[in-house]
DNA sequence: TGCTAGTATATTTTT
DNA sequence: TATACTAGCA
C-alpha cells in the first residue's frame, strides 16, 4: 500500500495497542510489509532505502526527485519530524512550503502525530500564505499597513480595465487580459515598472504606453494599500533585499527550509528561497551576539515530469539545475511507486517517455499488474458523461465509495455535460474549483464591505460597494469622488466623508454620507483601542448587511437567481462563524486573508461521500482509487491554445501523465466523437497521447476506431496524419494483429452500448409517481422496469432495469421518462 | 440614473 | 452557450 494513503487513513493517533511506541502512528510499517522488528527508528519504519536517505540525510541542500506516488509526502513529513525529534531543530526553525493550504494542514497534523504532540511554531504553508504572514508583520517598513488587501486576478483586471480606459489605451490595441498577463509575467520575473522601463524601447509608443499603464497600476495598488497575487511573493523578495535586517531576522529564524512541488516554482519563488537560505554574515545585525551563520539547509522535492504550471511562470530549470545552483547538493531518487498498479504505471511511463530532454525515469511497483485501463468513446460529451456515470454506479455497487472516485478534465467548461448527467443519474458529486464560491459577484460584494472596513485605503472595494445595493449613485458620481480624492490628495473614503463639498444632489450626497458613516462605525468596532470587547467577524458582517440593506435588496429582486444569491450571502455569514470557531482570536484581516488564499484543492472534503470533479491541474498531488480522465481529445488534451506555445505539447503530455498517475486501481480514459463548444458541436479527434499507451493495456469498451467506422460511409482517418502504422492502436507493426483483434472484440459490444446515447434535455416530471414493477420508457435508454424507488421529494431516485441499456439510476423529477 | 434588450465576443490551466 | 458590454429609452 501506499504510505501516503496509509497516513491519510489514520491521521489520529491510534488509541489502543502499541502505546509504548507512540511514534508509529502512520501505520507504514504494516502498510507495505517493511522491515520487521529491531530497535530501529520508528520514523524509518517501512521505508525503502532511498526514502530513508531522504529522511536522514543532513547537509546544506537535498534534492528529492520523487516520481508520482513514491511516498514523498510521507518522506517530507518524517524528515521534519526527524529534525524535531532528534532536537536538531526547534519547530519554530522549520519552514515548509506546500502547494495547497490543505496539504499544509495535513502535513502539520501528520508531523504532530509522528511526534506525539502538536509542534507549535512550525511554519507549514503555501508560498503565498507564508509571504502574507511576513508582509503583514513588516508592511509598515515600506508604506503599507498590516491590514493590506490582497487583490485576486479579478480585482487586478478591474483596476487595469479602469487604467486602460483612462489612458484610452484600448485604441492602441491593449486588452485587459493582455496587460494583466504581461504584468503578471513581469512580476514573476521580479521586474517592476521602473526596472522594465529601463529596458523598454521608448521609441515604440506602445511600449511607452505599457510602461505608463504598469506605473499607474503599481501606484493604484500602493495607494489602495493592496498587493496583487504576484506581489505577495515579489514584494517579499523586495523587502528582504531592501531591508537586510528584516531578511536577517528570517534567515536566523528558519534553519530548515523544505519546499514541495519544487518543479512548479517560478523565478520569484526561487529568489525568495535563495534569499532565505543565504548565510548570515558576521556583524550584519544590530544584535550584539550576531555571530555569523551558514545558510539554512534546504530540501526540495519535485518531479520535472509533473511540471504543469509553466503558464504562470513556473520554471522547470529550478529543479533541473538545482545541483548547479546549490553546489554540494545531494540528490535522492524515489522511483518505487506505492500508489498504482503496474498497468497504470506502464501506461504513464510510456506516455511520458515521449517527452525528450528529460532524465529517464521509470516508475515501478510490486503490487502487480492490476486491471486493464478502460477506454470508451462516446458519440457526444453527454454520451461520454453517461458512461462515466454508469461506471461510477457500478464501482459504487461493487464497494468503492464515491469519495474514492474522481473525474478529471482539461477545461472547466467540460463540467456542464458531466453535471447534467450526474444529477440525472443521481451520482453525488462535488466540483472543485471552477466558479468558486468566493468569486461569485454577491460574495465579492459582501467581501468588499468587509475589505472597506478593514482597509480604508482600498478604493477598489469602496467603488464596488458604492452603489451596491442601488443607492442612486451612478458612474458619474463615482468618478467625481475619485477626482476629488486625487486632486485633494485624500483617500477615497475621505472624499466620501466630505461629499458635501462636491456639490452633488442632496439625495446622492446623503446616500454617500450614510455609507461613509456605516463604514466608519464598523471600522471603529474593530479598533481595539476604542472598543473594549472583542468583535467577531460575523458581528461586523451582520451589521454591514443589516444597515446596507444588501440582503433585503437581493430578496426583493426579480431575478430568479437572486434568492440563490441571498442564500450564498447567508452561507458566507455561516462561514464567518465557522472561522471564528476555528480561530477564536481571529481578526477580520485574518478572515479576509484566509478567504483570499483558498485554492481549488482546499475545497476538498474527505468526509463528503461524493465523487470529486476537477481539472487536471487541480488534481496534482491527489490520488484516488478510481480515476476517470475525460475528454482525451485533440484540441482539448493537448488543448488547442497550447499547440502554438513553445513547450506546449510537452507540458500537456505531463498534464496527461499527472492525470494517469493519480489512479490507484482503476483508470478510465474517455473521449467523445463530437464535442459541444459554445453552442456549436464540433467533430473531435482522439488525442495523440492515446496512441502512446501500449494497446494491450487498454480494454476499449467502445474504441475510437469502432466509433468512427460505425458512422458508415468514410471512416474518419484517425491516424491519417500520424503514425503510418494504419490502425489506431498499432504503433509498431508487430502489433497490427492486436489492433485487429481488439476491433473484433469490440464489435459485438457496440449494440449493447448504443443506447448510451443521451440527448441533453431538461424536463420536469413534477410529481410523477413510480413504484417497483412499473414499466417506463426513457427517451435514450428505451423501455425498462422499475426495481426500486429511493429518496424523498424532488430527490427521488428510480432504480431501473432497462431492456437494452442495462440498469441505471434516474432522478425521477428530471429524467426524460414516462410511465407506460 | 437605471433598466432592458440587443449585440458582441470570447472561451486553458490558477495561487 | 453564457456572459459582458453598449446603446437607447424611461
Amino acid at each position: 500500500m501506499n504510505p501516503d494513503f496509509a497516513d491519510r487513513q489514520s491521521p489520529s493517533i491510534p488509541s489502543g495497542g502499541m502505546s509504548s511506541v507512540p511514534l508509529i502512528v502512520d501505520d507504514l510499517s504494516t502498510a507495505h510489509g517493511g522491515p520487521s522488528g529491531g530497535y530501529e527508528d520508528p520514523l524509518l519504519a517501512g521505508l525503502n532505502p532511498q526514502q530513508r536517505i531522504a529522511v536522514e540525510y543532513r547537509g546544506p541542500a537535498l534534492l528529492i526527485v520523487a516520481g508520482a506516488g513514491s511516498g514523498k509526502t510521507s518522506v517530507l513529513t518524517r524528515r521534519i519530524a526527524s529534525l524535531i525529534g532528534t532536537r536538531e531543530a526547534w519547530p519554530s526553525q522549520i519552514l515548509a512550503i506546500t502547494f495547497t493550504n490543505k496539504a499544509a494542514a495535513e502535513m502539520r497534523e501528520r508531523v504532530g502525530a509522528l511526534l506525539g504532540q502538536t509542534a507549535e511554531g512550525m511554519w507549514i504553508s503555501t508560498f503565498h500564505s507564508a509571504c502574507v504572514r511576513i508582509l503583514r508583520r513588516e508592511a509598515e517598513n515600506f508604506g503599507f499597513t498590516k491590514s493590506f488587501t490582497i487583490y485576486d486576478s479579478h480585482d487586478s483586471r478591474t483596476l487595469i480595465k479602469r487604467i486602460i480606459k483612462d489612458l484610452q489605451a484600448d485604441t492602441y490595441g491593449f486588452t485587459v487580459a493582455g496587460v494583466a498577463g504581461k504584468i503578471s509575467k513581469l512580476k514573476n520575473e521580479l521586474a517592476d515598472a521602473d526596472s522594465y522601463a529601463r529596458t523598454a524601447n521608448f521609441n515604440d509608443p506602445q511600449e511607452e504606453l505599457f510602461v505608463e499603464i504598469f506605473r499607474q497600476y503599481t501606484r493604484s495598488l500602493n495607494a489602495a494599500n493592496a498587493f496583487d497575487f504576484d506581489d505577495l511573493i515579489g514584494q517579499t523578495v523586495y523587502l528582504f533585499r531592501a531591508f537586510p535586517n528584516v531578511a536577517e531576522h528570517y534567515r536566523r529564524r528558519f534553519r530548515h527550509i523544505l519546499v514541495d512541488e519544487y518543479q512548479d516554482t517560478n523565478h520569484a519563488q526561487y529568489a525568495l528561497i535563495r534569499e532565505l537560505t543565504r548565510p548570515v554574515t558576521e556583524g550584519t545585525g544590530f544584535d550584539e551576539r550576531s555571530a555569523g551563520l551558514p545558510g539554512a539547509s534546504l530540501t526540495v522535492v519535485g518531479d520535472s515530469d509533473q511540471s504543469i504550471y509553466a503558464f504562470r511562470g513556473a520554471d522547470i530549470r529550478n529543479i533541473v539545475e538545482f545541483e548547479r545552483d546549490f553546489p554540494g547538493a545531494k540528490t535522492v531518487l524515489l522511483e518505487q511507486n506505492y500508489r498504482s498498479t503496474q498497468n497504470i504505471l506502464t501506461a504513464a511511463n510510456a506516455v511520458i517517455s515521449n517527452n525528450f530532454d528529460r532524465k529517464d525515469k521509470k516508475l515501478w511497483t510490486d503490487v502487480g499488474d492490476g486491471e486493464k485501463i478502460t477506454g470508451f468513446t462516446g458519440y457526444s460529451g453527454h454520451d461520454e458523461a453517461q458512461f462515466v456515470a454508469d461506471e461510477i454506479a457500478k464501482l459504487h455497487d461493487s464497494g468503492t465509495p464515491y469519495k474514492d472516485v474522481a473525474v478529471f478534465y482539461r477545461t472547466n467548461a467540460q463540467t456542464r455535460a458531466l453535471e447534467e448527467i450526474f444529477i440525472r443519474s443521481a451520482v453525488p458529486y462535488r466540483v472543485l474549483g471552477g466558479t468558486r464560491f468566493y468569486e461569485r459577484a454577491e460574495i465579492k460584494d459582501v467581501l468588499a464591505y468587509l475589505i472597506a472596513v478593514a482597509n480604508p485605503r482600498d478604493a477598489l472595494a469602496l467603488r464596488r460597494i458604492l452603489n451596491t445595493p442601488k443607492r442612486g449613485i451612478g458612474p458619474a458620481t463615482e468618478t467625481a469622488l475619485g477626482f476629488f480624492a486625487e486632486s485633494n490628495e485624500v483617500s477615497y473614503r475621505d472624499a466620501m466623508r466630505r461629499s458635501t463639498e462636491l456639490g452633488l444632489g442632496p439625495k446622492v450626497t446623503q446616500a454617500i454620507l450614510d455609507l461613509a458613516t456605516l463604514l466608519d462605525e464598523a471600522t471603529e468596532m474593530i479598533d481595539p483601542e476604542r472598543n473594549a470587547g472583542p468583535v467577531t467577524v460575523a458581528e461586523i458582517l451582520t451589521l454591514l448587511l443589516d444597515r446596507s440593506g444588501y440582503v433585503v435588496a437581493l430578496r426583493a429582486g426579480r431575478d430568479p437567481q437572486d434568492e440563490a444569491r441571498a442564500e450564498n450571502v447567508e452561507e458566507l455569514v455561516a462561514v464567518t462563524k465557522e472561522f471564528q470557531k476555528n480561530n477564536p482570536g481571529g481578526s477580520l484581516v485574518d478572515f479576509l486573508t484566509e478567504v483570499s488564499l483558498v485554492a481549488a484543492a482546499d475545497e476538498l472534503d474527505d468526509t463528503s461521500g461524493t465523487v470529486s470533479l476537477m481539472t487536471l491541474h487541480t488534481a496534482k498531488g491527489l490520488e484516488y482509487e478510481a480515476v476517470f480522465l475525460t475528454g482525451v481529445e485533440e484540441d482539448l488534451l493537448p488543448h488547442r491554445m497550447s499547440a502554438s506555445e513553445p513547450g506546449g505539447p510537452a507540458e500537456e503530455r505531463r498534464l496527461f501523465y499527472v492525470g494517469i498517475t493519480r489512479a490507484r486501481k482503476r483508470l478510465y480514459l474517455s473521449l467523445a466523437m463530437t464535442r459541444a463548444q459554445y453552442g456549436e458541436t464540433a467533430v473531435a479527434m482522439p488525442s495523440r497521447y492515446l496512441q502512446e499507451i501500449p494497446a494491450e493495456l487498454i480494454d476499449w469498451r467502445q474504441s475510437p476506431g469502432m466509433a468512427t467506422s460505425r458512422g458508415g460511409t468514410q471512416p474518419r482517418a484517425l491516424n491519417a496524419n500520424r503514425s503510418s502504422g494504419g490502425g489506431f492502436a498499432s504503433r509498431t507493426p508487430s502489433r497490427a494483429s492486436d489492433s485487429l483483434s481488439f476491433t473484433d472484440r469490440a464489435l459485438p459490444r457496440v449494440k449493447a452500448e448504443w443506447p448510451n446515447r443521451v440527448t441533453a434535455q431538461v424536463r420536469d416530471n413534477g410529481d410523477l409517481e413510480l413504484e417497483p414493477g412499473d414499466r417506463i420508457r426513457h427517451t435514450d435508454f428505451g423501455e425498462g422496469r422499475v426495481n426500486a424507488v429511493t429518496g424523498e421529494g424532488t430527490k427521488r431516485v428510480a432504480h431501473v432495469q432497462f431492456d437494452a441499456a442495462g440498469s441505471k439510476k434516474l432522478l425521477i423529477k428530471i429524467a426524460p421518462i414516462e410511465k407506460i
